[in-house]
DNA sequence: TTCCTGCACT
DNA sequence: AGTGCGGGAA
């Protein structure tokens, strides 16, 4: 079987197992933005956390968000870890904002998805994982998400070597599958899915894993 | 104590 | 390649 074949027939399983995710948690694009900066290494319960204070507040606006001092900012976002690079780096991403689109999100959609991601891996704070979630999940381009997970599932069922760097990974999904942004959303949540309940760091469960059966 | 949908800096 | 950043949950 080709690996081509392989990725789709991991993606169905997967999809029959789990069922649809309904990725990402999020009720605007700008929402989702903020989401992949705070959860960098970070579990999404405290990232859930640190939004719901800036939504409490009626903050999760870039004008609103790009006026409070970086003091208030990172201690708003205090539950989600790292919060004082994280404030950082938050504003960074609206200072790209401003100039890109002035705050309006849905004007970048028109923009190149290469040139996009050039532009977006310059934001101090954005790195390819980053700016791949904020492509796909608030820009809805077709641009695939790796992770940790990712590799570890691949890796552990031979298809990648253990090093693999992000964007072979990368590459290795977008060359095989079609450019489709509904699969591309898919296909991460479900992994990351997999990872959290199954796919372990140390200890992985592969009895009861759906994909337990391609071992 | 480990781990979490990383990234920048040295 | 090694390290700092960090609170919260299991």
């Amino acid at each position: 079987m080709s690996s081509s074949t392989l990725l789709m027939h991991f993606y169905e399983t997967l999809l029959a197992s789990l069922g649809p995710s309904q990725w990402w948690p999020g009720e605007t694009p700008f929402e989702i933005c903020v989401g992949a900066v705070l959860t960098q290494n970070t579990n999404w319960s405290n990232v859930q956390k640190a939004i719901n204070n800036l939504k409490s507040r009626d903050l999760l606006h870039p004008e609103k968000m790009a006026s409070l001092d970086d003091e208030l900012l990172a201690e708003l976002i205090r539950p989600s870890g790292y919060f004082r690079i994280k404030a950082r780096r938050l504003k960074n991403l609206l200072e790209f904002l401003r100039l890109e689109c002035a705050y309006h999100l849905p004007d970048l959609s028109s923009q190149d998805l290469q040139q996009l991601r050039d532009k977006l891996l310059q934001v101090k704070g954005i790195g390819p994982e980053t700016a791949d979630s904020i492509l796909l999940y608030a820009l809805e381009k077709p641009s695939f998400v790796v992770d940790a997970y990712t590799s570890r599932i691949l890796n552990r069922h031979l298809l990648v070597h253990e090093d693999i760097d992000y964007h072979e990974l990368r590459d290795f999904f977008m060359d095989r599958l079609p450019r489709d942004v509904a699969l591309y959303n898919e296909y991460h949540a479900l992994l990351v899915r997999t990872g959290k309940k199954w796919c372990n760091k140390n200890n992985p469960r592969c009895d009861g894993c759906p994909l337990g059966s391609y071992l």
